[in-house]
DNA sequence: GCCCCAAACAACGA
DNA sequence: CTCGTTGTTTGGGG
């Protein structure tokens, strides 16, 4: 599953190859994950133009120039695809069709991708978009979550998913299992520097790996969050711990702060 | 700490020595943890006497004649003192002084006693009120519920503690960790029947070894939570594990329904 | 091991 | 581990 990285290249590729495109053609193959009727997504998209395409939180948010949004989370397995033949793609939710017979199809075999017309926009700020004074606030508010809870929580900052959250925390040497409220004000600061960090140039790696990517990831380059790799580039041993589902890579270089 | 059978000869006791003496003075020594004000508390007692006492749960129950109720909950260090001279009674809550110079005295070290005056009467039973048809109901609504956590429960019945959950499992000969939803119907009429001898027994056993008790508990005969003992009555090593600060005694002979 | 609350944890469905 | 929800357990503070 993209996280914020990937879905940021994905943005701009999808804009590079769709913006100024008219759509022809509107398909919403399943019933349900669609936050309006299918007449509505249809008449919102009749014959407008893409005017933009942007990443905000995990959602790929398409602008038209009829001032229609349209948000498409990808979940755990959703699929963008621009192609000529639609119909050959499997496990079809979303498909759109261009003028000069393009289209793009979103699809996912487990159909958990959830596709939004004009959202209410949120009120949580983008994980690229936070400062100081805000981190420090929710940190207050929620003094005893754990650092990498905190870090996923699309309602604090939205973004981070579990193999981000893991390369954060390591580059701010910040255990995952500190509890927040103890983190000393200066290695705030550097958590914050490593939010930023680590996903711009996450962003300029997948771009310099993958120039075109709209789908798939790109992980090899991940410094602890990677099951390719043994040591961090510090050279400590990458610990691996499950929770449920949830994979945890970390070292001892980082701080346990209880 | 006290529980349910204590505090039933408790109320005993202490209606004993104070029904019908009036109140002539009230002191609440403290701010915290008071359901209303000093005055309020003051006005509700003033001139008024007692009417009885009675156990509600783990609470104390003062009913006086203007009809005003004051209930009193120990919580873990909590004390009924009966004296003359309340002054010399350490770590006073709350002390009511009645005609002939005798004072009750609430006090605690830890502070954690609640005081409440008028309460909206609990509409959750007490252990010793509840018939089959309440328990399988209960059951039914959380049945992934473990059997101690259920019995402890205070929103499901009122008054078992972690001594007396355990002596109750033993003597239903079910597992502190079985999932009650788990425990076949004839099994749950056993466990009805043991909460209720268990707790009445114990009342029994109470009133026989310290028939003037107002605090302090008499522990020496339970049979399984004791630290005194390592074998229950017919035999079996008494266990003892540690959860958090919750210590549960159990034997094999105790069926583990999963 | 008193109560309350927040947070963690588990399971499940979509 | 994506989100949401529900139910239960755990841990800290009073």
């Amino acid at each position: 599953m993209p996280e914020l990285p990937d879905l940021a290249v994905y943005a701009d590729n999808l804009m590079a190859q769709l913006k100024g495109k008219t759509v022809q053609s509107v398909d919403y193959h399943r019933d349900a994950r669609l936050n309006t009727s299918h007449e509505e997504l249809r008449n919102s998209l009749c014959k407008t133009s893409i005017a933009s395409v942007e990443r905000s939180g995990k959602e790929i948010a398409f602008f038209f120039s009829n001032n229609a949004t349209l948000f498409v989370h990808l979940m755990l397995f959703g699929k963008f695809t621009i192609t000529p033949d639609p119909v050959a793609v499997r496990f079809r939710v979303l498909t759109i069709g261009f003028g000069g017979s393009l289209s793009l199809v979103v699809s996912d075999p487990k159909d958990l991708v959830t596709v939004k017309v004009n959202p209410i926009p949120s009120s949580v700020p983008d994980a690229l978009e936070i400062d100081g004074t805000y981190l420090r606030r929710k940190v207050a508010e929620r003094p005893r979550v754990r650092a990498k809870a905190f870090l996923m929580d699309q309602a604090i900052m939205r973004g981070i998913g579990n193999a981000y959250a893991d390369e954060i925390l390591w580059q701010a040497r910040i255990s995952p299992k500190s509890t927040v409220g103890r983190i000393p004000d200066h290695a705030i600061d550097d958590f914050l520097i490593s939010i930023r960090s680590v996903l711009t140039e996450a962003i300029e790696e997948i771009k310099r790996q993958s120039p075109e990517i709209i789908s798939g990831e790109v992980r090899g380059f991940l410094r602890v969050h990677n099951s390719k790799r043994s040591e961090s580039p510090t050279g400590h041993r990458i610990m691996k711990e499950k929770k449920g589902s949830q994979v945890t890579y970390f070292t001892q270089e980082q701080v346990l702060y209880i």
